[in-house]
DNA sequence: CGTAGTGTTGAGTAAGATCAACTGGTGTGG
DNA sequence: CCACACCAGTTGATCTTACTCAACACTACG
């Protein structure tokens, strides 16, 4: 479904690839024999709307995809039908590095805005990887970063209180915004509504208005529909216990 | 620290090789050169006594370690000094792999009893990774099966009833222990107190002494001390909404 | 036999959920 | 252009879950 836009001329192609490369060699640099394997992966442009899947809990996942524009969210759902959100994708990141090994899928990834998707077999860069030891090592640093993120959010949820735990997720979402796409480190776009928020924060989407409007009248932040500025970064790091140590913001080259 | 006993003469170096040999071949046969690489990382048998640190969060971690005996737990620590645990390792376990790319370690790992630990550089398996494609595909795949789990654990403390997380919990380590070692499906040997399970719930101890209290006069539970009898398996699942897909248990042989 | 670590129980409290009503934008169709 | 519906956000009142504090019991261990 949803307009695929195939990326079949060699112009474009390339683009794609470089997309990829980049990506990848963010934690080192590849050899020219490595860089070849990656181009050679098959890859299409597909265009999303909002809420579509990328990938289904239980399925066998059989693409992979780099978020080229738009949002994107993990989340999985509990039988009784409540939905944890267990991470927020933002262009530029792999966004199905999780299963590339896994048979099937442990949760869903879905669209949280319009946008495009790079995707390719999930088999080609399992080949990638096993041709070219550098980027099975892209791979698994990729992974190990999302890794430290979700154990963070498991803190998060488990030790801190309503008002830290939002104050938190606002100062990564700055951090991670601002470390992919240039400064502007006290403002920002977000297009998660409250419900969302809620779900990413094991929250209800009223507590989370609630919180929303302490962290305000603090002069902490400004809300407005979908975008979030900060107006005092130092106490809202505060607020929220926030460290970005497990960003491993060090690790990874400055854009 | 902990009297490091070595492992020096050929015959225990041959034990503890082919005990990273073949957790590593859980997931797929090894070709003998790819053997010949792990047999020559150089490895140190450690006995430690629960407590001890395995990793310290915020250093820079040096080795990697396998759980030969004995339970270790990850666990993180909040500005406000709450702890919250974020894994339970059991023998067999890789239990470093998270750090295995990233320069500075962002949680703990620390023993829960008294137990072996097979130490070896961390540099080593990053070498022969690169070097034996199938060796880094076996990290990769051990590293996402740790991560589904914490994908779990998230969605168990975002989205569920105390009484539900904590019949949860029990029945994954159920499941992981009768996977690990063969059979006795409804009883194990747990050695964590109510405090160790509540920092791993995000809950007190008293409310985890309450609802093991519920489970119990449910006559779903069965609890002595440090051991655990499930005395009716179905409806504990049914209470802790489990379900084992997260654990890709059909990707693990059995033992 | 005393002390320390766990587990157990009760009473009171607080954080966050639930339910319900209402607001204000943003379409969308008549 | 207005009327209507719809969705996200907002607010209040009430309820429930889980926390806090405190006392006491039970082992285990020196």
């Amino acid at each position: 479904m949803l307009s695929p836009t195939e990326g079949d001329s060699n112009h474009v192609a390339d683009r794609n690839h470089i997309m990829l490369t980049q990506r990848l060699e963010r934690h080192g640099m590849m050899s020219q024999a490595a860089r070849t394997v990656l181009r050679n992966i098959p890859m299409t442009l597909r265009s999303l709307e909002g809420g579509s899947y990328i990938v289904r809990e239980a399925d066998a996942p059989a693409l992979c995809a780099i978020l080229v524009s738009g949002f994107a969210y993990r989340q999985k759902v509990t039988g009784e039908g409540e939905r944890q959100i267990l991470a927020v994708c933002i262009p530029g990141e792999v966004v199905d590095l999780q299963n590339l090994y896994l048979d099937l899928a442990d949760h869903s990834v879905q669209m949280l805005t319009n946008g495009e998707v790079l995707a390719f077999p999930r088999e080609a860069l399992q080949i990638a990887a096993a041709k070219e030891a550098a980027i099975a090592r892209a791979i698994m640093i990729e992974a190990q970063l999302d890794a430290s993120i979700l154990r963070e959010w498991l803190t998060n949820i488990g030790q801190r209180s309503a008002k830290a735990r939002l104050a938190h997720l606002l100062c990564e979402f700055a951090v991670r915004l601002s470390a992919s796409s240039p400064a502007e480190e006290e403002a920002y776009e977000l297009p998660m509504n409250q419900e969302h928020l809620g779900d990413a924060l094991g929250l209800t989407a009223v507590h989370v208005n609630r919180m929303l409007r302490a962290l305000h009248d603090e002069g902490l932040v400004l809300w407005t529909r979908k975008s979030v500025r900060m107006t005092d970064w130092r106490k809202l790091r505060v607020a929220g216990d926030f460290n970005s140590r497990y960003l491993h913001l060090d690790q990874i080259p400055k854009p």
